[in-house]
DNA sequence: TTGAAAGCGCTAACAT
DNA sequence: ATGTTAGCGCTTTCAA
């Protein structure tokens, strides 16, 4: 591979001269960008890029942190942030942690390796627990989706109580009195919101959920239909179901089906995410809209304003939902 | 930020010493890995990967091309990638290229200019269709889960032709004579495998299938919904339709339904790929499984020994199927 | 507008 | 076993 040098010889210019007629065109004359532009292509010269970032200090990566990644509504953030990211000259390093926070450690140490110039956390947990308080300084981090109260980083995520209130109000609007609920993990900020959302408008019109009719899941499919098998133990089934996620909601439907209820006659089901998937399903399932493309392109600013130290109007941005 | 000078400084030693110490301690005694160990404590040193890959002259980065990576299939095969890969201390950059060339070029083109050491292709296309030709050398690019026939690069794919033979097998075994195809892009070599397969066994079973039964789709749900609609409009219509993806049998299947048609009574349906929600489908889709985690690692394999520079046994791996 | 030269942080000869 | 030193390819002062 050809370098600066080799340009510069063949062009009869000197390196800064090459290095400015790349980068920064107007510093030089039409005449010398044209020489050099002839000896770029005669050699077929590409600049490495490595040795560029490392002078500069940047690595034009960001790292982006996820759970688990083949689930789709996640896949649809990434893309839009891989989108927005390119967009400014950035490329997208992945770490999908498959919940195992000793790979998330190992993932995040890039940014202090000046692998990564920032993260992205699609989850909820601070990756730096420990390593902050003795750090010091303000890591370049934004939470996207999740619902961290914390306010030591920017955050990007979804009115998640008021999703939750609005699916109350939709099974309160159709009589519903019987509510069984298919949870996150209980400690998730998510989960939390989506609850306390769910629980508080319920209660307002007098609705309670019985503490056995609430089971936890972890968002998986499978957690759902083991989830849905226990309330359907009970003595006396909920009428209506609200799973806090759609993959929940498709293992819920399974178990539901395999004892020849049906939906939502029997057992009404609510989920949320509205995955593609939601509207082939049979009944097509009733579900809370993220808007999934908006993610990405606002955690990215907020990440390149942290990086490049400018403000920006808000630190929290929160998306609004919509009702399927 | 501390660097390796300090590390030398506060340690009392060289900075070559910091070095070996931290990459190959057997050079270095006991003691003097004691003391660097202690300085690296003392001043929270982070050695500066880019610096490091930077000297090494390579990125540790493979760069994966997907054509659409919130397919279920696809994140799954790159979830296998990325955990070889981190096991070989090499990072994902992400190509999610949503189908466009210009994209998928400009990514491949962060090899060329260093930032990544080489290519897990996951479509069919070779990305740098003028360039090699041009450049000469090879590149090291591993084709994955497609159906090249190509010798320019290693593949790692599934046996197609089997497999769409056996999906042809099972149609046959429950005396279908009439049936239709919701297949690919016709220019795809992996639309075109399977075609194959599946139409010569067919013929040795004295089975045709006719031409308007034979529908192109783009391996989308709404593509497979349309194909389908045509089918259905059909005088007379398939009893059994393979389709090539599942995500294309979601969308058929939602039409057969709205129509009024049962499966598989009136139609029987066949899938390609095993996605989790297939089984959640109703009814349950017969779909052929891939061995969605094996692709990651013998790609990864073969891309680390074009890129190393050492042999492995071949150059060509075929998975093989499931019908489910 | 252009060139000379320093230096980013690290590794790897080479010398001791 | 450790130190000295050159240099990876580029950008960026500074000077001309």
């Amino acid at each position: 591979m050809s370098n600066i040098r080799d340009v510069s010889k063949v062009a009869g210019v000197s390196v800064a001269t090459v290095s400015r007629a790349l980068q920064k065109p107007e510093l030089v004359t039409e005449k010398t960008r044209a020489k050099v532009a002839a000896a770029v292509r005669e050699l077929g010269y590409q600049p490495n890029m490595m040795a560029r970032n490392f002078r500069r200090k940047k690595s034009f990566n960001i790292l982006v942190l996820v759970p688990d990644f083949s689930n789709p509504f996640f896949s649809k953030v990434i893309r839009g942030i891989q989108t927005t990211a390119r967009s400014y000259g950035y490329n997208i390093l992945l770490g999908d942690t498959q919940n195992h926070e000793d790979i998330e450690e190992e993932m995040a140490s890039l940014l202090l390796s000046n692998l990564a110039d920032g993260i992205i956390q699609l989850s909820a947990r601070f990756p730096f627990e420990d390593l902050n308080a003795s750090g010091g300084r303000i890591l370049p981090i934004v939470n996207c989706c999740e619902c961290v109260e914390t306010d030591s980083m920017p955050t990007v995520s979804l009115d998640n109580v008021g999703a939750a209130r609005a699916v109350a109000d939709h099974l309160i609007s159709l009589d519903h009195t019987s509510i069984g609920i298919i949870s996150g993990p209980p400690d998730s900020p998510l989960t939390k919101s989506r609850l306390s959302g769910f629980l508080s408008r319920l209660d307002e019109s007098g609705v309670s959920v019985r503490e056995d009719c609430c089971v936890d899941g972890d968002y998986s499919i499978e957690s759902g239909a083991l989830a849905m098998k226990e309330l359907l133990r009970l003595l006396t089934r909920p009428t209506a179901v609200f799973c806090f996620n759609d993959e929940m909601a498709y293992g819920a439907m399974q178990q539901i089906k395999a004892v020849g209820l049906r939906i939502p006659d029997d057992i009404a089901l609510v989920g949320f995410d509205d995955l593609p998937y939601s509207r082939i399903m049979e009944p097509s399932l009733t579900t809370v809209s993220q808007p999934s493309e908006g993610f990405g392109p606002a955690a990215v600013e907020q990440l390149l304003a942290l990086i490049n130290g400018y403000d920006l109007p808000s630190r929290h941005i929160q998306l609004s939902f919509e009702l399927k």
